[in-house]
DNA sequence: CACTAACACTTAGCACGCTAACTGATAGGG
DNA sequence: CCCTATCAGTTAGCGTGCTAAGTGTTAGTG
């Protein structure tokens, strides 16, 4: 016996298919344009954005599994695998088997990977810069988008 | 000679490199996310998201060339040239070279793909009711991400 | 009018990002 | 203690999304 919640009708208008209305497509849009911002100043280092993220992660808890960068990162482990693999080759990182328990990835950052934190903390001022918008504006815009990680959680 | 304009400096705080306070990672897995919702809402009718925002474009106005198309959708010609071909394929569009400049391609709507619009119609709202998130929220982010747009410009 | 620059689109190569299927390791029940 | 279900990670296949290079067409200049 499913609960019987009054629930106001919804109206998007007259034309509910609006592009340039459509918040899917201003999200995938501005995400995009975003990481075109953190291109340049990622590709003297050889890192992608996602690359750059798995970093961020691992600059913050260094020997994880691949399953909690997973989580952490809301990617599937069959996306982390091959780019964990590509970091590893880029010198970043190690890869190698938890010795407790031989199912576990044990994933540590190397020297280099410790060192280049100190160059990437230049990176979010220069993303900010670029944008030109305010700090204040930026923080706005990320707590609506949490409120939309949490709905689909 | 470049304008000497007064910068207040930008603070981001004690740990600039913080992944959960990152604008783009939060982009990122909120595009991937609310595209998720998506998902088996076009799987039915054989579409991914982004030949959905394709045929977006086009019941807005329909012969239109793969130029105009990517900039409406602020894509590369080259990433939108095979979806147009598999949209062709599924039947929703028809390419052809336009008899005036040999050069531009008109992309056009079959009669499927018209007659598909009245489908989509549902799909906007029921990703609100799946967002679970009050209008005037999505409103408020889709504004913030208009303004990210035209900083990314 | 010929020649070249610009243009519209396509192809190739690479790195995601997803689902599904697979491999090997561990844990838990009979 | 074995046997099976579960788990961690990997691989394969497909569709983006980007850059760079290639093809054919048009326009503009000498």
């Amino acid at each position: 016996m499913t609960q019987e919640t009054a629930r106001p009708p919804i109206d998007l208008g007259k034309d509910p298919l609006a592009l340039d209305r459509q918040v899917c497509f201003a999200l995938s849009v501005a995400s995009r344009s975003v990481i075109a911002i953190y291109r340049p100043l990622l590709e003297p280092h050889g890192l992608t954005h996602p690359q750059y993220l798995v970093l961020l992660a691992l600059w913050q808890s260094s020997p994880r599994s691949v399953r909690d960068l997973a989580e952490t990162l809301r990617h599937e482990p069959a996306t982390l695998s091959p780019m964990l693999k590509r970091l590893e080759a880029l010198g970043y990182l190690t890869r190698r088997r938890d010795a407790t328990d031989e199912r576990q990835l044990a994933v540590e950052l190397t020297e280099a990977g410790r060192a280049l934190r100190a160059e990437a903390e230049k990176i979010p001022y220069r993303v900010v810069e670029r944008l030109g918008m305010e700090l204040g504006e930026l923080e706005a815009l990320h707590a609506a988008l949490t409120r939309v990680l949490e709905a689909t959680r």
